[in-house]
DNA sequence: CGACTAAACGAAAGGCTTTCGTTTTAGTAT
DNA sequence: ATACTAAAACGAAAGCCTTTCGTTTAGTCG
């Protein structure tokens, strides 16, 4: 075929279709990407390295497709429960991303400034040295643990047919999976919340 | 060949291959595992119906090797700490098992047995109805994102060579990735026990 | 006009999981 | 003992996947 007058992918579409697969499979493939695009397999590597780099593009488009409103630094609570919120959020409009980016470095400026936020209003809370990162972590770790739930088969916890009544007393108190989800988020970034304020009121002086 | 007069393959055996494996790789295959093993790819599903069984007998495996302490269900906050420590400490001896785990059900009686125990101590707190559930999920998510944090490439974070100071300079703090890892989940566990007797109101023994 | 780059293509290498049919052995029932 | 069934090995192959390579054609800059 050689080159064709107007190129037939763009790094934009690519993302797209991919965003689309993942969406609707819970993964994306060359093969499958090729064909929504109608073009060669091989030709996709003529505008990405490979499939890393189209899973940080992903990483870019679902945190950048609903901007967050700007952060009052403050109020150091009300930017923390923003700044997670937009991240459970951008992964409950795709919740099947969640497991593939697990394993990638962040490297997508935009996200990154969404870390930089969170290590701001920590330090206006009043985390300093090391506790900073550790609080970041803590964090990260809930949000990334609540997008995986949203990804999550229907049944996480499939006790056998005998014993174990208290756990299956409270998965028969959780309600439909949906609501259980936004629930279990509400009541979680509480106690983060309530934790890190808790750190805080106990060893308010130290350096 | 046929049928050979002892069975070159067992359940344990195969467990132990694979999660030696992850161990080493980060994955295991068929291919690799026959070849550990010194049987044919084909061989295996004699003796387990697949891939996901093989995860599943990973998960009960990690959780068994190091049985936890009997719980003192008198004092929630104790009970709770072994709990979240014991399935941390799992993945921290696999660290590279926790990705492959994310996306499947939980089924195995010991695993499950676990999450029985955390219910039972969230329930002698004075949770109820669906915040038991909330809570759980509250702390999987915690202990699981610290699991993944084990295994995470050593930088999570890789910002850019321009800007994001606050970020930079907390990631400076964080000191060698092992430690930091440590110290992250020690402080993360207070926040979440320290979040959930905020939200039982502080009517509960004192510390 | 010539050289170089961009962007498409097909083919193929080398991975993976799982299924199928075949062969040999073990156990069991008549 | 003889047959029958189940267990446990094998090789081959289907059907996925990612990535690389060489080839072809179109645009662009001197």
């Amino acid at each position: 075929m050689g080159r064709p007058l107007l190129p037939l992918i763009s790094v934009e579409a690519l993302t797209t279709a991919a965003l689309e697969l993942v969406d609707e499979s819970g993964d994306f493939s060359f093969p499958k990407l090729a064909k929504k695009i109608g073009v060669s397999q091989s030709s996709i590597y003529n505008h990405v390295s490979g499939r890393d780099e189209i899973l940080e593009l992903l990483r870019h488009r679902i945190i950048t497709e609903e901007p967050y409103p700007p952060v009052d630094h403050s109020e150091w609570e009300g930017a923390l429960r923003v700044l997670i919120r937009a991240y459970r959020d951008a992964f409950a409009r795709h919740p099947r991303l969640a497991p593939l980016l697990v394993l990638q470095s962040i490297t997508d400026p935009a996200v990154i400034g969404l870390y930089e936020d969170l290590a701001l209003a920590l330090e206006s809370a009043g985390f300093s040295g090391r506790d900073v990162v550790a609080a970041i972590s803590t964090i990260d770790s809930f949000a990334l643990g609540a997008a995986l739930d949203l990804a999550a088969p229907e049944v996480v916890w499939d006790p056998p047919a005998e014993g174990y009544p208290t756990l299956k007393r409270a998965l028969g108190n959780a309600g439909p999976s949906e609501e259980r989800g936004g629930h279990a988020f509400d009541f979680g970034l509480d106690v983060v919340i309530g934790g890190l304020r808790a750190k805080l009121g106990g060893q308010e002086t130290r350096a």
